[in-house]
Order: structure tokens, then sequence, then C-alpha cells
DNA sequence: ATGGGCGCATACGGTAGCGTATGGTCAGCC
DNA sequence: GGCTGACCATACGCTACCGTATGCGCCCAT
């Protein structure tokens, strides 16, 4: 309520800037994250930018807080499991990080990355991001009863193969990519003994 | 010796240039590789660049073909095996393709793919490296006896991870990684019976 | 020695982008 | 009904970059 803006007016406020900064970054990578550009896309000039923002600098920082709030916030929901689910909870990660079923945020996630490789600002916030990632995938084969360090080795693994595979262009390899995707997923997640929980588990 | 060249006044060729291009790139991404930028770090105008080439894109179409013909170049020389010694190649294959052996090699991969996102023609070179790649390492797989569908999927998973790790920031997370990247190394390669052909044959 | 072409320098017009300065508009409040 | 402040438009100077036009020096063949 705290600004009753009647008609449809729309005021952009400081977060507006922002979620359309990050659609532009999805689009055209940091490079063409342009002021002037992004003001065009949300229809006003960049008199308003420089009202909300110091420079453009100052929007990019707000980028990457807003971008690790949210990763933040969904890791923690994607890795919370009632017990007795922590395996197929593992097939769900891989699942939803995968660039098929999340284009967008795919493209987010490589623009950020891209950025991160020449400013440190960035890549301390990856930082950030891929450390709780880790720790929280790790939970997960911890749970399913992988020993500590074949649970370091395959979360790691897990989130190398889900960047990795949405940076190669590989339709032609092979005729049956989501057979080839589902074994990928088994040699990533199952260990012996959490494959004989699945095959025993799936079927009810 | 089509060109004596006497004095150490070094004409620059078409190459030269493209190679300039490729560290450029390397450095500084698609975005950062403009012609002015370039001609400087070759120490000449841009005179001397539209002497050579036609534009800006004949330029990159040369710099696509240098990085396809080198990296057609390299996996055939990095899959190249005696008989016998097909395991080892595996990691062998793992180790020079990792970020920490070769970050030349993995910034412009990188830079590459990156900017295949946006662009269909550097799009097409990708797809086509990606599938030599594939087919030669799954050849790999092959000789050491794992059976069709499980060499593609281990070979996409080589890949996947090779690239998907020099994306990641995880020096916080273990305090061995050596140890992380063996171990996942051997996530990869080994399966039952490759595991026992190279605990047979390591010793030797 | 000289004329021609190769390789490059210089100068130019044009566009895109950053950041600043300043003016305009509308809502809400007294 | 006039004031104030939030939000935005417009105009400006500056830099970087693209591509073109043209000039200039050097090497080589005749």
């Amino acid at each position: 309520m705290e600004k009753s803006l009647n008609k449809n007016r729309v005021q952009l406020d400081r977060d507006a800037w922002v979620s359309g900064a990050i659609e532009v970054l999805a689009d055209e990578g940091i490079a063409g994250l342009r002021v002037e550009v992004l003001a065009k896309r949300l229809k006003v000039t960049k008199g308003s930018f420089y009202w909300h923002f110091e420079d453009r600098r100052d929007l990019l920082m707000a980028v990457l807080q807003k971008w690790r709030d949210g990763r933040i916030r969904d890791i923690t929901k994607q890795t919370r499991v009632q017990p007795g689910q922590e395996l197929q909870q593992i097939y769900h990660v891989i699942d939803v990080y995968s660039a098929s079923r999340n284009r967008r945020g795919m493209s987010i996630e490589l623009a950020v990355r891209d950025w991160a490789r020449r400013d440190p600002d960035a890549a301390a916030i990856v930082g950030e991001v891929d450390e709780i990632r880790l720790r929280y995938a790790r939970e997960l084969f911890l749970a399913c009863g992988v020993p500590m360090e074949e649970a370091s080795s395959r979360c790691m693994l897990l989130y190398a193969y889900v960047f990795g595979v949405s940076l190669m262009i590989y339709d032609k390899f092979d005729s049956d990519i989501p057979r080839l995707k589902h074994d990928i997923a088994d040699l990533i997640a199952r260990s012996r003994e959490a494959k004989l929980a699945a095959t025993s588990s799936s079927g009810q």
C-alpha cells in the first residue's frame, strides 16, 4: 500500500529495473546489458535509470544480489526432502537443473558464470552459490548412505554435468537423447547400495 | 620462401591476425573482440586489418575455422592409442581437457561456446567439434569393452564434466581437490570390467 | 631508376553507449 | 490552488567502435 498509484501509469521501482536487467542478461549476456538498451525494453529513457541507480555498476551489483538470493532459496527448496525419498530427490535435482527443463534459468546461469570469468565481484557470488549448492546436494548423497568422500565427488560431478551439458551441442550424436540422459543420471546418482534402494522403492 | 621479407620488419598475414584474435577472444570474450583493440595488440592500425579482411565478420569466421581445425587435430591425437592402453587413455583425456592443465585452451573453449549461444555460425562449428569428440571418445570406451549405449552415456558425461567443472568456483568446498578430481575421473571412466582391467594392468 | 602493388597509417563520418544537467509532469498534501 | 518531491524526458559532451577513403613508404621486377 506504500504507494497508491492509481491510473495504470506504472512507476518503475528499483526491483523492476533489476528484473528487466536479468532478462536482458539472459538474452544478450553481460556485454549486452546496457542501460539504454534496458531502458528501451522498459519503455522509458535512461533519465529514469539514473534516478534509481548510481551508475551501471550499481545495477550490476543489484543483479548479482538478486540472482544469488534466488538461487539460495531455490536450492534449499529443491533439496528439502522427506525421509526415504533422498535418492528420488537426487534424480529430481538433476532433472530440474537440466537445460531442457529450465531454459531461462540456465541462460541466466551461463551468463552469470561467463561474467564471473572476468569480474571478481561476480566470481565471488558464483563461489557462494556453488558452495551452498554443493553442500546441500552432498547432504542428499550422505542421506542415501554414500560415504563422505564419495558424496563430495558425486555431487560435484552432478553440478559439473548439468552445467557442462548445457554448453554442448550434441543433437546428432545419439538418436535417443532421453535414454542417454537417464543413463547419465544413473551414473551420477547411484552407488551400489543406492541402486538397490531405488529398485526396491520405485515400484511402490 | 614465397615472401623473402628481409629486415625484421614483420609483415602480418591473415593467420597472424586470426591467431591474435583468438588470444583476444580468450581474454575478453567475443564481445571484446574488436578490430581496433586487436590492431592495437598487434601494434598496427585497423588500416591493416581491412587490407586482410572484408569486415569484422570475415575475421570471426576465420577464427571459427581455425579453432575447429585445431580441435579436430587435437582430439585425433589425444584419442590415438596403442592396444591395451585404452583405459589409461580415457584418464589421459580427462586430464588434458581439465581446466587446471589447460587454462588457455579452456578459456578459448568457453568463449567459443558462449559465442555459440547467440550465433548460429558459431553454434554449427561447436556442433561439429562436439560430435567428432564424442565419437572419438566413445571409441575409447568401446575399446575398453563397454557396451555401446553405456559408452555413449559415459563419453557424454566425460565432456559435460570437463566443461562444467571449468565453470564452477569450488575452492572452498573440499580440502583435497586432487583426490576429488581423481575420484570423479573414476566415476566417469570405470565400468566394473574396466576397473578390473585397470587394477590388473596398472601394476606392470 | 622507376613504376606498381603490397602493407599499413591517417582522417573521416556515423552509431552506440556512459554519465550529467536540466527541465517537465503528475500525485498528494496543506 | 500552490508547493513539493518522485519519476521521467531531453539534450549534451565524451569515448569507443565500425567501415571507407586516401595517402605514403618500401620492395621488387623490368
